[in-house]
DNA sequence: ATTTTCAAT
């Protein structure tokens, strides 16, 4: 089965590689995503799966994932019989840079058309987020429309993964140095690209003031 | 001060 094969655990230096949340991270041409899928049965929830993957030359990891969707959460489209009725799963996963606009778009696309699954993403970096007008931007924000909850990786979701994820052995989780100010400060620039109508709020504001 | 990015060679 594809997620039993994929969910063989990340070797260490690779996830530290890959997942370094500094500021110019030269040479990380590849992109990690590790996911973990729960079956939501009422209140409760119990993992179901979980596992990472890489991206393939020509096809973004996100891409890569749904492909595998349908295998990962069995009867999330329901069973094949008329009105069965569709199982909900809850999706949590840590993708080394935040998606690009068309796959957020095609995320987007498929949660709502997907009431019964939820998507939780952690990043590590952004992906071309520096313009201000960039579709990455855009497509941040018509994810969180969707209802995708986005948070930049603090130590705790490294921590996390570095135990969930990785063949650490006996070792354990070592923060590389300015972790937390890039995380905080990736946070900022997240907030401020999934508010910018407080921006625009203020700009309509100043206009009216004739400042 | 400046540096990168799900490559392309």
């Amino acid at each position: 089965m594809i997620s039993k094969l994929d969910s063989v655990l990340l070797p260490p230096k690779k996830f530290i590689f890959h997942y370094k949340n500094m500021r110019w991270a030269r040479g990380r041409h590849e992109t990690y995503l590790c996911f973990v899928v729960k079956r939501r049965v009422g209140p409760d929830s119990m993992t179901f799966d979980f596992g990472h993957l890489r991206n393939r030359s020509g096809c973004h990891v996100e891409m890569l994932f749904l492909r595998y969707l349908g295998v990962l959460c069995p009867g999330l489209f329901g069973g094949g019989a008329a009105g069965e009725k569709r199982l909900s799963y809850s999706i949590t996963w840590f993708c080394s840079w935040s998606p690009c606009s068309n796959c957020s778009t095609r995320l987007a696309q498929l949660l709502s058309q997907t009431p019964n699954l939820r998507l939780r993403i952690f990043v590590s970096r952004l992906y071309f987020c520096d313009m201000e007008d960039s579709q990455e931007r855009e497509g941040l924000r018509m994810l969180n429309k969707a209802g995708v909850n986005i948070t930049v990786m603090s130590y705790k979701d490294y921590f996390y993964c570095w135990q969930t994820f990785v063949a650490r052995r006996l070792s354990r989780f070592k923060a590389w140095d300015e972790l937390n100010q890039n995380s905080v400060r990736l946070t900022r620039k997240l907030h401020h690209i999934l508010q910018p109508s407080e921006t625009e709020d203020f700009r309509d504001a100043f206009k009216l003031l004739g400042l």
